[in-house]
DNA sequence: CTTCATATTTGTAATCATTTTAAATATGTA
DNA sequence: TACATATTTAAAATGATTACAAATATGAAG
């Protein structure tokens, strides 16, 4: 886990992107929010007690710029909004339609491995995801279908 | 393979939607365009010539309902617009970047199963898709270079 | 055939995420 | 210190989609 701000630099410096304060702060908040896939407004929303000035095309500009170095990936899951992910090995995605969260999923096949693709296109991103009902919100609905037969 | 009008409006009233002849051309086209994935306005522009008087909110209006009722499927893939689908049988995309073309894909593992999901979620929806460089855009790939180093 | 209630369609305006543009600011170098 | 370049910023533009309200069609009751 690389969380502080001196390797970070380097983590820009490698991939030629020049490691300007609101970029450094914009790959540590993706660096340590692996769990949320978050949105630019999330980012920008965060950032901004920090850097009261930043703006939301720098956080857009700078994500896009990630992305182009491949720093982080995007994924299209909630139809509205782009979010983004620091974690750029292959895995997809889960989305709870009651709260909202997106989980990451670990699954090896052919269509998570993608090279096996016998159509003769060339694979260069593979993006799988499931939509559903989380986990943690199954077992609230239980509860709340057991209050209600109080 | 469901072409003819009596026929389209027998699902319509199957599924509880009022066969309007708006909602029957909608269909219609989705029905017989099942390899061009189309987005809003391709099937606006299409329609405005059987027509005139046809407006996108209609298009809108029907394609909603229709992904309601599970005659349709919504697939987010470029990013930018939604895509419709009238094969709604569990299968995967391609999208090319250099042509923009959407084809499908078939394949059989445990993501596109959904159900061997390991984590406790209720899966709902199981989506999937590669983005890359079809076959046929290869080729031209190919033959410019070839030309280009007569 | 009229009247009325309801559903549908339509056009316009609003919304929201994202991109474009141009000015302001910062950075690095001569 | 001065200048060229890159970055950031705010404001405006864009484009897909939804909300809204008026116009139109539909269907049942008298």
């Amino acid at each position: 886990m690389i969380t502080n701000m001196k390797s970070l630099k380097a983590i820009l410096e490698e991939k030629g992107i020049k490691p300007t304060y609101q970029r450094l702060k914009i790959l540590e908040y993706m660096s340590r929010n692996t769990v949320n896939h978050p949105t630019v407004e999330m980012i920008y929303e965060k950032l901004l007690k920090d850097i009261p000035t930043i703006s939301m095309t720098t956080v857009y500009n700078t994500l896009n710029a990630f992305l182009e170095k491949g720093l982080v990936d995007a994924i299209t899951i909630t139809g509205t909004e782009m979010r983004y992910d620091f974690n750029t090995d292959s895995h997809h995605h889960f989305l709870c339609k009651r709260c909202g969260r997106i989980m990451d999923i670990e699954v090896t096949c052919p269509f998570s491995e993608g090279k096996k693709l016998q159509y003769g296109h060339r694979v260069e991103e593979v993006h799988g995801y499931f939509k559903g009902i989380c986990k943690d919100c199954l077992k609230d609905v239980r509860n709340s279908a057991e209050e209600s037969s109080l």
